[in-house]
DNA sequence: AAAATAGTGTCTATGAGACACTATAGT
DNA sequence: ACTATAGTGTCTCATAGACACTATTTT
């Protein structure tokens, strides 16, 4: 009987290609919060499958960078933006979702503020910042819908699912994380922070008792600052701290 | 210039094989609560790499079989398990996870109660019923570690961190999910229930508010039936609804 | 002055924790 | 009778919502 194998030599001797393997891909879903609605940024394909459809930020993942690696390289590369705030959202996986061959994609989130996502889908001319319609109410699976003015953007693959999964976990989150702050720019009013709630939560909320409730996290800190040009009363400026 | 070219044609032409792909598998973590702690199904490797770590079952995805069909086939096929509670974890993808060759692994988690774990762990020889420690408090993305009796067994692949990962998602859903009943049989007492969260949030509760609590949530409801055979005041037993 | 929103103080309703008490099984 | 746990009633405290009121800006 041969002496038993070592770790070293199994690996010299392993073949991956022995059976067939699928696609991996990562797919992000671009994400912030502006006037009442939840708005993300779209690239019109070009290219079968899906031609003239809507998609996500997508693209396979090299073999030799992690996932969330790719998703900041998709970031950069189809919508020019780098540190954003990005995080795992959901594998999907189903045999068909891909009509060309099996295609794993591993979704991503990631959230900005309107003008950094409003810089970014100008400078190239094949996307679009859509408006995100959310058909049902509570937690349902089910897709949302994308919209440019009055116009429905027919979406590729199953990138309405993605996004409806983006928006519950969104409102998942927002009781007791962060992503609140990461949809507005470095300064802000409790207003608006209270109107990314609302947008998220599709509920009005109590003023007085949502104010409490943030400035007793300890998350935010007034920077002594003030908004400018309103017609009214201008409310102070907030910081996320951390 | 030639005529615009249909799906069909595309899809036709389209080869795959283009570039090099990773592997996908899945794993899954077969999670109980009993006795104070957390429990979980492991399988000892008899080959490279890890060989001699105990490792959550789990395999390759076939070309064409859903993620969560890939989970439940697993679970059927390493573990004799059917119809538990299944749900997807997170993916794991660092380029060196593997040291084959890249693999991507979609983890998910399973849920059922000690006398199917105990059961089907005690049918395969190569399998054993760890015991999980958390050894961080709060919500730290670290590994746990698993035991048998005084002895630690060594993990292989990322698995302490997967599991890590389901202490957390644990943590995180018990309050508003049913995740707490998937992990005790049909009948139950409400103190049975309040160990089980005792356990996985590892800190006491009240027992008088847990008790109105989940009386309040509706999901449960009184059998009439009562415990058996204890040294005192028997327990009512409870039924999870729906 | 009028309009509009920012920001504060206080009352009330709700839900969790604390605690005392009663109930019911085995030994 | 004793012990151990099940189960109930009540008080208190913390937090959210409701509401009234004051403050500060532009027009």
């Amino acid at each position: 009987m041969s002496p038993p194998e070592t770790e070293q030599e199994f690996l010299a001797r392993y073949d991956p290609s022995g059976f067939e393997h699928p696609s991996v891909s990562v797919d992000v879903a671009l994400v912030t919060v502006h006037d009442g609605a939840l708005r993300t940024l779209l690239i019109r394909r070009t290219e079968h499958p899906f031609r003239h459809h809507y998609a996500l930020p997508g693209g396979f993942v090299r073999m030799d960078e992690g996932l969330e690696q790719a998703a900041e390289r998709l970031l950069r590369d189809k919508a020019g933006l780098h540190d954003v705030f990005v995080e795992q959202l959901y594998t999907f996986g189903a045999p068909n979702r891909d009509p060309r061959t099996r295609v794993i994609s591993v979704a991503y989130f990631a959230l900005t503020h309107i003008q950094r996502l409003r810089a970014a889908a100008a400078k190239r001319p094949d996307t679009v910042l859509a408006r995100i319609s959310v058909p049902w109410e509570g937690s349902a699976d089910d897709p949302v819908t994308a919209w440019l003015e009055d116009d429905e953007l027919p979406l590729a693959f199953d990138h309405g699912t993605m996004l409806g999964t983006v928006v519950q976990r969104l409102r998942g989150k927002l009781d007791y994380s962060a992503v609140g702050f990461e949809l507005l720019p470095e300064r802000f009013t409790l207003r608006q922070l209270q109107q990314v709630h609302e947008t998220i939560l599709h509920k009005p909320l109590n003023k007085d008792s949502f104010r409490r409730r943030m400035l007793a996290t300890g998350q935010i800190e007034a920077t002594g600052e003030r908004e400018q040009d309103t017609a009214h009363r201008p409310a102070e400026l907030y910081r996320f701290l951390t």
